[in-house]
DNA sequence: ACAAAGTGTTAGGTTTACCTTACAATTCTC
DNA sequence: GAGAATTGTAAGGTAAACCTAACACTTTGT
């Protein structure tokens, strides 16, 4: 019934979407403090990273800022919006709290299917639009 | 952002999955048929039902049915529920077709929150009551 | 009942993603 | 500008979850 499949990495998917909001704050980010953020030791970031600049999705030279390529900057960004419509479903469909609506975003961004994300957002957005009458067919029953 | 947690392992939740449906099924199940189902060697089914074993989820001799311990049984249907949960969302909210809601909740239901769950089932069951006054809101734009 | 087919296990290997330790290189601070 | 703090990397290790190959055991079919 739940046959195995998983092609992309999601570790490296948290690596990148954390340079990639580094990058929307314009706050300079280097490998200790990835490290700290992720709670991932500096030796195992380090991997990491030569393994994201191999693939073309960052530029890194040590002691510097890591910076996203234009590549990078893509996936990044499909992460990002992917986390997005995850926790603003949460919290705006379930009433899930932000944090908990993130922390769920985090693990299940990596692994759902766009289709599902796509049409996920479109409820969104459909439920936020009509917010009042759908919360009164709840109280008339 | 995205801190690492996981405290269980998902693939074992998968073998004991598949172990309840042949239960519900009420269908004898052995190591080498439990291989094919999940597309996994059968050497790595018998390491993995080693465990379940050590565990106390599942009673199990070489050559016959597998069966779940009541411990066991409770927790292949706390996951078998989940995936049910998630499945319903995306078919009856999402309207995505069975195989691909299927998919999404395979892995999904390893990793999602109790509470999150929770709020899901109760939001699929209104929407159901309500499907089409809900439907109309769409047209009327 | 015995050969063929199916099932289970062991041994040894791979990959991935982490870790610690130790050291090297750079940057900060006074 | 020199010592302290920070940052980065290399080496070697661990654990989980898979694999193949080979072999042993059990069941099935005639």
């Amino acid at each position: 019934m739940c046959a195995k499949t998983q092609t992309l990495s999601s570790g490296l998917e948290d690596y990148l979407e954390e340079i990639y909001i580094a990058h929307l704050n314009d706050t300079p980010l280097k490998g200790a403090e990835l490290a700290r953020k992720l709670n991932i030791s500096r030796a195992s970031v380090s991997e990491a990273l030569s393994k994201l600049v191999s693939r073309d999705l960052i530029k890194y030279n040590s002691y510097e800022a890591i910076s996203l390529t234009r590549k990078g900057l893509e996936d990044a960004q499909k992460v990002y919006a992917k986390h997005h419509i995850l926790k603003n479903f949460f919290e705006e469909v379930l009433e899930i709290t932000a944090e908990e609506a993130s922390e769920n975003a985090c693990k299940i961004e990596h692994i759902i299917s766009q289709n599902v994300l796509n049409k996920m957002n479109n409820f969104t957005d459909f439920y936020k639009k009509n917010r009042e009458s759908i919360k009164n067919l709840k109280k008339d029953k």
